[in-house]
DNA sequence: ACCTTCGCGCAACATGGTTGCTTGTGCAAG
DNA sequence: CTTGCACAAGCAACCATGTTGCGCGAAGGT
C-alpha cells in the first residue's frame, strides 16, 4: 500500500512526525493507538482503546504505547475520579476541561479554564512547576430526560 | 468513663450529633475514625487512617464507615489521581480546594474556588445537578529547597 | 542484507478496593 | 437490668486496574 492509503489525517499525520522526531519507532501499535486518539476527542480508557482494536495487540502494550507518547506530551491522562486512566490526544497550546455526565458518562469538552487564580494563589505560597486538574461533573440533557420517563439509562457503571 | 472525659472536640461532638440525627449508629470505629478526622484537616488516605489505628479495626470497616460517612455528607473523596482514595471531613457550607506537593505530597488549603464560570457553562450546555472537582499540584517549597542541596526527600511514593 | 536495539507479547505479580457471610454490638423496648 | 433485633464489624476470598520481568521479533540505520 502506498502512504497515503485512504487519506491520513493531518493530525494523524502530525502525530506520527511528532513520534519520529522524538527518536521513537512507528510501531504497529502505536500508529493503531495514535489512529483512534487523533480521529476522535474524547478521552479513551485504556480498555476502551483495547477494545477498539479488537485484541490485535496486547493490553499491555495498550499501557506502554500511552506511557511512551506521555512521555512525549503528546498524549494527557484524564482523571475522573473512578480510578479509570483515560488518554486523549495533545493537540500543542490547546487547554481545556471536561463535563463528565455522572450516568452515560458522556464527555464534553468546555474551553473556558479558570485555574489562573489559583494558580497563582498556589505560586504565593512558595509552590513551583505548578499544574492543575479540574473536572466539571452533571447529568446531561439526555440523562435527564431518560431519567423523568423512568427508562432504563444506556450504560450502567457505578455512577461517578 | 463520664462523657466528658478528655474534652471531646466541639467539631467531634458536631460531628457525633451528625451520625446520631441521621440514624445511624455511634460505634466504636466510626467514633474513632471521626475523632481522626475532625482532629486534623489534610485528607486522609484509607491505609493511613488503618495505620493510625494500629490495627484497632478492621481495613474493611475503615472502607465501610469512610462510605457511610461520605452518604451522609460528612466526608468528602479527595482524589490527587494516583488511585488513592483520600477523605476529609466537611464542615458543612465549607468549600476549597487543595494545592498537593508532587514530591512529599504534603496538602494545604486554597480557600478561592473559581469553578462558578465553568459550571455555569456546563449548565448552559444542558448539565444538572453539577459538581466539580479541582486539584492544583506543585512542589513545595521545602521540597525545592531540599532539591537544590542534592538531599534526599522526605518521602519517596512515587511522584504525582 | 545485516545488526543492533527498542518495543511487543506473555505470564506472573502488585495494589487498592469490594463482596458474602458470620459473629458481635449499639440501642431501645420491656 | 435484661432481652431482642437490626445493623455494623470482622474475616476471607475475590475482583479490577495497572505493573514488572523476560525472551522473541521487528524497526530502522548502516
Amino acid at each position: 500500500m502506498s502512504p497515503s492509503a485512504s487519506k491520513p489525517s493531518p493530525l494523524l499525520a502530525a502525530a506520527l512526525a511528532r513520534l519520529s522526531d522524538a527518536g521513537q519507532r512507528r510501531t504497529g501499535p502505536r500508529c493503531a493507538i495514535l489512529k483512534i486518539i487523533t480521529a476522535e476527542h474524547g478521552p479513551f480508557g485504556v480498555d476502551e482503546l483495547h477494545r477498539r482494536l479488537h485484541g490485535e495487540m496486547d493490553l499491555v502494550t495498550v499501557y506502554r504505547c500511552l506511557a511512551a507518547l506521555e512521555q512525549l506530551d503528546m498524549v494527557r491522562r484524564c482523571d475522573f475520579g473512578d480510578g479509570i486512566a483515560r488518554y486523549e490526544y495533545v493537540v500543542p497550546g490547546h487547554h481545556h476541561h471536561h463535563v463528565i455526565c455522572r450516568l452515560c458518562r458522556r464527555v464534553e469538552t468546555l474551553d473556558v479554564c479558570v485555574a489562573e487564580r489559583l494558580e497563582r494563589a498556589a505560586a504565593s505560597m512558595g509552590y513551583a512547576e505548578i499544574t492543575h486538574s479540574m473536572e466539571v461533573f452533571g447529568i446531561c440533557a439526555n440523562c435527564q430526560k431518560r431519567r423523568q420517563k423512568g427508562r432504563g439509562m444506556e450504560r450502567h457503571p457505578p455512577p461517578l
